[in-house]
DNA sequence: CTGGATCCCGAATGATACTG
DNA sequence: CAGTATCATTCGGGATCCAG
């Protein structure tokens, strides 16, 4: 995720830290709390690993996630939101999940879609 | 702006309608009240003409911007947010503008990139 | 061996310049 | 302004590497 130069906003500026295929996903999972990169793969249909670790990467060096890795074995990382970047942005993308939500709902499109949608509000 | 078949969740829908580059800026400025699209050519730098009516349009099919053409001469549209989806969306942008401008202070960078910032909070 | 992380490359998409 | 061409980025597959 190539960053620009200048920016006319500070809101521009994190749309872009953000705007990555799998990054709200990312970030909505990690919501419910710490995991590893195994049980983000499992939770987030579609995702491949590397796609996962690239936005992970970029997520942790803007701040708005930190890892953990526990030596011994086996061998185990942990995921979760920084404070308080990372618990700033689920509120943004919380509006978004309501305004998706209603979005939906008024073109009856809302089953197809909220059926599919694992991981919970 | 292609949209995805499926999502896993409403919010990635919204994130896909707001994700084009000029985009969160274009809804900043209008926040401010309805205008012409030459007022918002003028307000939002290295726009060209072009990008901005094709962002326009994708923002109005998906309902977050409404236009209203006022016959007469000299011939004259405005563009303003839709109620509620336009003015939602802004809540969601006003928490990122947060982040940006905390991200800013603490890197030291926020003067250089403020100061462009002409588009009032 | 297992789970985590990186590299290389082609295909798809987005932004901008160019043109009528 | 719309249509097309061009250029930069992003996505995703697959191989590979690294560390307990």
């Amino acid at each position: 995720m190539k960053m620009r130069e200048d920016y006319t906003c500070p809101l521009e500026l994190v749309h872009d830290m953000i705007k990555g295929k799998w990054k709200p996903i990312i970030l909505w999972r990690l919501r419910l709390g710490k995991t590893s990169l195994s049980k983000l793969e499992q939770d987030i249909q579609g995702i491949t690993q590397k796609m996962l670790l690239q936005h992970l990467k970029e997520l942790m060096e803007y701040g708005f996630v930190e890892k953990q890795t526990y030596s011994g074995y086996p061998l185990h990382v942990e995921y979760y939101l920084s404070d308080p970047m990372g618990k700033e942005i689920i509120e943004a993308l919380r509006i978004m999940q309501h305004i998706g939500i209603t979005y939906l709902e008024k073109n009856g499109k809302a089953e197809e879609l909220l059926k599919k949608h694992i991981i919970p509000d």
